[in-house]
DNA sequence: CTGTATCCAGGAAGATACTG
DNA sequence: CAGTATCTTCCTGGATACAG
């Protein structure tokens, strides 16, 4: 828990970000920020058994294009996050489930889900302050 | 824990996202996953007392520039997760600390920069399969 | 049904110069 | 010291058309 204690640590002259792999942080960060993904992992850990066709999950997602559909699943495979099997029938069927890797994911992407939740609305009163001044 | 079992839900034809408040995830976690916020974050929660002045926290990111500096610093003023001082002094000083808002995301935060860590390497494994055929 | 390919607009962010 | 002001570049994402 953290408390408006002193701290008596220094300033920090070498950063601590560095030694944290800033470029992983980014890079991961940028996805789980970007602007389809999260909304596709969450969609696929509804899924009975985990799995979710190309159009299911595009219903579930209101507002999101075919190509981004595309491009963030691809994204997603490529990190090892989601896996794609293709059906080869007529008409295509493809279908798509978490990997473990994308189901250990989610537990941390809650508990940000649940800050948001929780603390959403005193964003926003801060923002229409700031903007009101 | 998750694991891999068959499940019994539904498709769930209404989707999750609405219930969730997809604007405000979306705007929370944009923040979260852009170039510089969560580096601030981290910056500021290091300092002693929780305050730093504005080239103090320059000289812990490499890389920043002064307006990105200022622009994040602002969004992050904005959305009452950093208070900021002026001292009318001469040379200025301008002194930055997580409120307690801004705490209170850390946790969530770290929860995620650890699964980062721990999984940084296996992601990378995944984007080179991925890249080489 | 599940994509690809192309073009385009808008915003994020870098470079640089200047200021109270 | 702590910013502002411009200009420019890059990249994300949307629209549209087409294909296996």
């Amino acid at each position: 828990m953290s408390t408006r204690e002193k701290r008596t640590a220094p300033p920090d002259p070498a950063n601590l970000c560095k030694s944290k792999d800033p470029g992983a942080i980014r890079e991961i960060l940028t996805k789980v920020g970007d602007k389809w993904s999260i909304f596709i992992l969450l969609t696929l850990e509804m899924f009975p058994d985990w799995r979710a066709r190309f159009s299911e999950i595009e219903k579930c997602i209101p507002g999101i294009s075919q190509k981004m559909l595309t491009v963030t699943l691809r994204n997603l495979e490529r990190d090892g996050l989601v896996s794609r099997e293709v059906f080869p029938e007529i008409p295509p069927r493809v279908e798509y489930q978490l990997t473990e890797l994308g189901e250990s994911l989610l537990d941390p992407l809650q508990n940000l889900l649940n800050w948001v939740n929780t603390n959403a609305e005193q964003v926003r009163a801060s923002q229409n302050r700031y903007d009101e001044k």
